[in-house]
DNA sequence: ATCTTACATTGACGATCATCGATATGACCA
DNA sequence: TGGTCATATCGATGATCGTCAATGTAAGAT
């Protein structure tokens, strides 16, 4: 009950996110603008922890390789060698932090890179 | 032993990364550019993970916001109202990341950001 | 030489995470 | 209705992480 409070509680957190990712204040500032605050801080920790995992970084990869076309689940769990359960994991926290979209094509779950997601993070790191 | 062996091999690997962030595979080239490989992954996956989390990324800013004029470590200490040991140890991470670079005047020890590794850090998120 | 100051390291603890197999959901087909 | 396929969710397990108090280290100060 405690986790699953606190991951819905996080879940809320991320998709507010993701709606206001390219405006937000944690989207559009640099680190070097001045302290950030710790709600701030928060938002884009969230953000790097979705890129913090090599196997998040191959499968987000595989996505932004092709571009506009969208990539199929499937295509994801043969390609990389993990399981389909460890795949769908990765997925949603891709998803929850914003990065991809994800679009349902009858039984298919099809991604998409988001743009705006990376234009913020750039933004965020321009430093010196 | 086991956990000291690691760290050792993180550490060196980190600082190689530190030397060759601004001209490597992993720096140079977007995500977008091709499905990145296990060992790329890891290295770029290791950057992220530095700035994975609120408090280093607080600390990050701290420095960042101070342009070319280092900062000293009490100073990081007072401001974010977390422990002397705790500041040590999240400096540490991201001077191995090679995200600031660390000076020893006397007994202080001063940081400062390293503006290659974010740069490369920018372009490794230049999708769409 | 002794003491203080600034920082690093160690050891421990609770929390979070990545991964998997098993199971549930939900869409299509016969 | 029943069956198969694609994906999501659950539960468990071993690993990693953030934090702190305690201790170590090394450089000035007296």
């Amino acid at each position: 009950m405690v986790p699953t409070a606190t991951q819905t509680a996080i879940a809320a957190a991320d998709t507010a996110d993701r709606h206001r990712a390219a405006s937000d204040s944690s989207g559009c500032c640099s680190l070097a603008a001045g302290p950030i605050g710790v709600d701030d801080a928060h938002r884009s920790a969230g953000m790097f922890k979705a890129l913090a995992d090599p196997m998040r970084l191959r499968l987000l990869s595989h996505v932004a390789a092709q571009g506009c076309e969208a990539v199929c689940a499937c295509d994801l769990t043969e390609d990389l060698g993990i399981s389909q359960s460890t795949v769908s994991h990765h997925m949603k926290k891709l998803v929850d932090a914003g990065l991809i979209a994800r679009e349902q094509r009858g039984k298919w779950a099809h991604y998409t890179v988001v743009p705006e997601a990376f234009a913020a993070l750039r933004s965020l790191l321009e430093i010196g």
